[in-house]
DNA sequence: ACAGCATTGAGGGAAATCCCTCATTGCGGA
DNA sequence: TCCGCAATGAGGGATTTCCCTCAATGCTGT
């Protein structure tokens, strides 16, 4: 019965104190469908790198009984990049010919090899992160596809709340020199036009917009002008 | 058995080709809680006002039999704006005082009055619509909320799938690709990234984006992002 | 048939942004 | 008093955006 047990899953997880428990819940769950490997990051879209943040690895990603590290993991695992291209969780498969892995996305995964399930998690703000699940025997019918979706994302949910508590601070304020020169990239004007008007540096105004970026936790000027706006950090 | 029966229904509604099979899918399932009020619409990149689209209204929403238009519900309920502040479902109620309603949200609503469950939609691009249940005797459990907004969802995936299917009409002066690739920089995509996403040329983005800046009027694409959010042609 | 527009793509070069680091000043709180 | 932080500025280099132009589809409406 895996819906019952997802859902009481689900409910678990949203109250989860602890973080051994959370990946117990994701590991059993996902583990009675054949998944024995598990990745979770964070990707808000909001960093240079796809991947922001990695809360859990876990598993022989790679077959030869290597540890994977994050940084390992995410350069040879193309499928984290096709993550932000996608809207819904896709099962994948890796085959090796001759010393060369080749990931490809399909419908159903079949046959020798390693294959996945990557679930992307969406937020408020877009791409948030995902979870990424692998095995050599994987269930990957739709009940289960959807059912792993389901825990997949309130596991991601959960890490993130007890990771993310401590480890950041985001939510801090923008300082009134901050918020005066957003506006006016707001409004249109270019670094050095700011620069003039408010008789600073070109430099100043760019390291400003570097922290601002920072602290809105974004990647692009152009995406801090929304954040800002929905926080009413700037006016519409 | 709510749990097996929310995942047969999401998997049956991933394919479903008929939107009174959705209506009937979403209209059994949660009835079976005590919701017999839906709304489902669509609030993303798109249009004026917080909500797109309407999909679907149905049921006695404001208690005195009237059928609802779209404009009187979004108008009225005011738990429709609070939306966008969330990132998660919750539960709303609404109390009667003399001739005025007061909506609430609230932990778990109880006792007498029309209750609710709102249930944001996520996607890439950030929020992208809400399913709306109510009713007066309702379930608001922890496993009645998890199973209602993972059907809920899939019920609002399926209504836009059939629904957006054959087109609709732009009202703004930005053409729909224009849109897309709008709010994919608003979203913190750079231009190489939207072209990858997209499968296009990174030059064709960036000529959408010079395109886009001259028929709004403006210098840069930071400006851009607010005068399309405050012109309502991107969501915010 | 033909004009208009959306969509796609490109060359070539100028400008702007963005990244890392480091440093100084001045202010308010522990 | 000293730490932290807002505010300022810079060096130096890597990317990205932005500007002009031109062109080929394919669809729509007159």
């Amino acid at each position: 019965m895996p819906g019952e047990a997802a859902i009481g899953l689900v409910a678990a997880l949203e109250t989860a104190e602890d973080i051994s428990a959370v990946k117990a819940a994701l590991r059993g769950f996902a583990g009675s469908f054949g998944y024995d490997r598990f990745v979770l990051f964070a990707a808000s879209a909001a960093r240079d790198e796809v991947i922001a943040r990695i809360y859990w690895v876990e598993g022989n990603w790679f077959g030869d009984g290597t540890v994977v590290d994050a940084e390992t993991y995410i350069r040879r695992c193309p499928v984290n990049r096709h993550i932000v291209e996608v809207q819904a969780p896709f099962f994948w498969t890796k085959t090796t010919r001759g010393s060369e892995d080749l990931y490809r996305v399909v419908p159903t995964p079949r046959g020798q090899g390693v294959h996945g399930l990557q679930i992307p998690v969406f937020g408020p703000l877009g791409l948030e992160g995902a979870v990424s699940l692998g095995g050599e025997r994987i269930d990957a019918s739709p009940p289960a596809r959807i059912a792993l979706t389901l825990v997949g994302r309130a596991a991601f949910a959960a890490m993130r709340r007890l990771l993310d508590a401590q480890a950041e601070a985001p939510v801090t304020d923008l300082s009134g020199r901050e918020r005066e020169i957003l506006s006016w990239v707001a409004a249109g004007r270019r670094q050095s036009e700011i620069a003039a008007a408010l008789g600073l540096s070109g430099r100043t105004v760019e390291n400003h917009l570097r922290r601002i970026r920072r602290r809105l936790g974004v990647a692009t000027t152009a995406q801090a002008i929304r954040v800002a706006i929905r926080r009413r950090d700037i006016a519409t």
